[in-house]
DNA sequence: CCTTGCAATATGTCGGAGTAATTGAGCTTC
DNA sequence: GAAGCTCAATTACTCCGACATATTGCAAGG
């Protein structure tokens, strides 16, 4: 048995505690550790199939509990990444089983390097949802929803893409549009897929500067949604997502 | 505080261990505790913000052990139902940081009266992706694809809605065109949905006899694929969903 | 080839120690 | 005297390790 200092309680022990219950990987310990097999699986060091042989072992591995551990295979069982069974032990399941929509896997399988097919996958949805999304808040948006959009755009306009509050006016944006289609499932679907792809947009900043002034495109997007007109709503936005995911993809070419 | 015979355990002590491993609401017993919360919450029995006071009383009055009760938890909370912090106890979380499109929870809100507003956006979302979706199958779909479609029509046929076998050739029909889009988060999401949508099916067919032949319309669309036609195929899938949205509406009036 | 017994392994259970956060009392300040 | 702040006690979650149980894969024997 090797000892690898899985630094999970590392982290406990420095006594850090408010940066583990603010912002790190899971709050908790049994988060830390879903975490870490979450990402582990996700990053294909894991394939689909293998057995994560022994609880006990693997508690001992990592230098904690069964309990935890057991919590965090709970999670894992819960998101549909593995199945446990008395004596055969933890498998992987195939990939069809993940819940791979689920805010946390995604955020594991960004953890790493991305696989560039499934980022395209990704995309593609987008690129399927969100032009509908944007079709739909063009019908029912109010005056609050517009209002929104705008204080989003102003954000965008004062900082860039290329500062944090930039980014989060961007997701404001879009959460606006999001919310005047009324349609609850539209809204959690497309949040989660934005912030993951929000992650290759850092990714994409670190690669070059930003090649185009993005603000012309939401501003026709925007104007589209107050008009009411569905069409140039969706029309607009289609072109929204076909130039990020270019920007991104050449940017992963690289 | 009313005691309600929560009968989780008493379905072991009688004893009938088969069924609860092989078709019970969770295979295992924290299986069913997160079940029946799950459904608790979805059905609105629990509303966001409430909270789920007390560990220990919570494993009292379900008769289960604390880990049972707690590991149940996790899976809410791997879901985005609650939020467990020391001192304030286990909260519900808002509607919007719920997982809707994860499998388990589309099941739970299913589970009871399902909510009509919710139906409806789903049907939404099924409108807009699956229509894409076969558009994308019509460009990519190769000779396998092709005659898993086949396969699966010819069971429909064969086979009638009316039937379990009938429904689940409908999902094998759909489920090999998604295959057929070679996009694994277009895959996971629709199948989520169709699931879904499929328990309303059953109760649609609970409501009355199933007013049209649905075979034409699903041979417009395995047409539309084998020709290669991407438009056509979307447009045929696009009236395909409008019918069960007006079938299922129809039967929810009543 | 099928059945049966064994053993390995995950599941369910329990109670206690530890820890973090809320709450309210007591104090200080204006 | 009222308002705001500090701090400690309470409380509930969190983690732990050992024990009991049930399921199942595997192998031996019919």
């Amino acid at each position: 048995m090797v000892k690898e200092s899985p630094s999970l309680r590392a982290e406990e022990a420095t006594g850090n505690g408010k940066d583990r219950a603010t912002r790190g990987p899971g709050r908790r310990l049994h988060g830390a550790i879903a975490h870490k097999l979450g990402t582990a699986i996700l990053s294909g060091q894991y394939q689909p199939g293998d057995t994560l042989s022994g609880e006990v072992a693997f508690a001992e591995e990592l230098e904690v509990s069964r309990s935890a551990y057991r919590e965090a295979i709970q999670v894992l069982t819960a998101k549909g990444l593995v199945e446990s069974r008395p004596k055969a032990g933890t498998r992987v399941l195939p990939r069809t089983r993940w819940n791979l929509l689920d805010p946390d896997v995604l955020a594991w399988a960004f953890a790493g390097e991305p696989d560039i097919q499934f980022v395209r996958d990704l995309f593609e949805l987008r690129a399927i949802v969100e032009p509908a999304a944007a079709r739909l808040a063009a019908q029912r948006r109010d005056k609050d929803d517009l209002k929104l959009m705008k204080d989003a755009l102003a954000a965008m306009r004062r900082h860039t893409l290329a500062t944090d509050a930039g980014r989060a006016a961007d997701r404001d944006f879009h959460n606006a549009i999001l919310n005047a289609t009324r349609n609850d499932a539209l809204l959690v679907l497309t949040a989660s897929i934005g912030a993951a792809v929000n992650w290759t947009t850092q990714f994409k900043q670190r690669a070059r500067a930003l090649p185009r002034n993005p603000i012309p495109d939401h501003v026709r997007v925007y104007d589209a949604i107050v008009a009411g007109d569905p069409k140039a709503a969706a029309e607009a936005m289609g072109v929204l997502v076909d130039l990020a995911l270019e920007d991104t993809a050449s940017a992963m070419e690289r």
